[in-house]
DNA sequence: TGTACAATTCACATATTCATATTATGTATT
DNA sequence: AATACATAATATGAATATGTGAATTGTACA
C-alpha cells in the first residue's frame, strides 16, 4: 500500500490497496509523507498500553475517570494525562455529570483501529 | 472492545466487538493487560512516519535497501535501523541477493492495519 | 462560606526513542 | 588476498514520552 490519495495510482492488487511503482512525482510523495505523519501521530497516540486499555473499555460504554483508574489500576493522574492525549487527538469525548467527568470514544476511527487490533491479538492461539 | 479471548465474554454488540462490563475477573485482566501490551508493542512499531512509509513501499513489493532510501530521501544507517525495529518486530523478512539485501512483507498483520490506516488517513477529503 | 470530592495541570525525575557518526560484517570482483 | 560496495551494529547525545507528587480548578453539599 502506499499513502498518497492521488487517482492516478496504479490499478489495485490482491487486497484493497493502491499499489505504485517508482514512478512517483514529487507532489505524490509530498502528499505521501504528510499523510504518513498524520497517520503515525494517531498510531502513537493509540500505541500505549494504558491508552489501548482505556479505549478498549470504552468500547462497551462511557466510564469515568475514577472507574478506569480501578479497572486500570493505574493512579488517576497518570490516567487522566493518558485521557487528555486521547483528547487532543479527538478519540474520546468528555462529559460532566455533577463531580464526574464521563468519556465515551469519540469517532470510528479509533473503533475501526481497534478491531483489527483486536482480531490480531486477542482472538489467535 | 476488550481485549481478552474470554470465550464467556458478553454477546457482541455494535460491532464485531465482544463487550464486557465490570465482571472481569483478574485473569481475565491480566490477559487483557498482556494482549495490551502485545498490541502496543506493535502499534508503535508501525507509529513512525520512516517505518509506515517504508511498509507502505513494500507493499507494492520488495525493496533493497538503498531503494528505501532514495525512496524515502533518508540516511543508509536511518533506513537500515528502522528496518531492523520492523524485523525485530517480525514484520518484514530480509531475502539477501549478492551485495544487495531485499526486504519483503512478512506477514498479514502490517497489511490488514495499513489498510484501515489507509481508509482513515488517505482516502478522505 | 467551608469542606470534600473529582479531575486537571504543573514541575520534576526517569525512561524511551531517535538521528547521527562510526565501526564492523558479508559479498562480489579483481 | 585485497578492494569496493551494501548492509548491519554499536555508541552517543538530543529530543520526546511517561509516571509521580503537589498544587489547582470545578462541583456539590452541609
Amino acid at each position: 500500500m502506499e499513502l498518497t490519495s492521488n487517482p492516478a495510482v496504479k490499478a489495485e492488487k490482491t487486497m484493497g490497496l493502491p499499489v505504485f511503482d517508482t514512478d512517483m512525482c514529487a507532489e505524490d510523495m509530498d502528499r505521501m509523507a504528510a499523510n504518513a505523519m498524520k497517520a503515525s501521530n494517531f498510531l502513537k497516540a493509540i500505541g500505549h498500553e494504558g491508552r489501548l486499555m482505556i479505549l478498549c473499555h470504552l468500547a462497551s460504554g462511557e466510564k469515568s475517570v475514577t472507574e478506569l483508574e480501578d479497572l486500570l489500576s493505574a493512579r488517576q493522574a497518570a490516567v487522566s494525562q493518558q485521557l487528555s492525549r486521547l483528547r487532543l487527538e479527538g478519540l474520546v469525548n468528555p462529559r460532566r455529570d455533577g463531580k464526574a467527568i464521563y468519556y465515551s470514544l469519540a469517532d470510528d476511527r479509533a473503533k475501526q483501529i481497534m478491531e483489527v487490533v483486536y482480531d490480531l491479538f486477542c482472538r489467535e492461539e
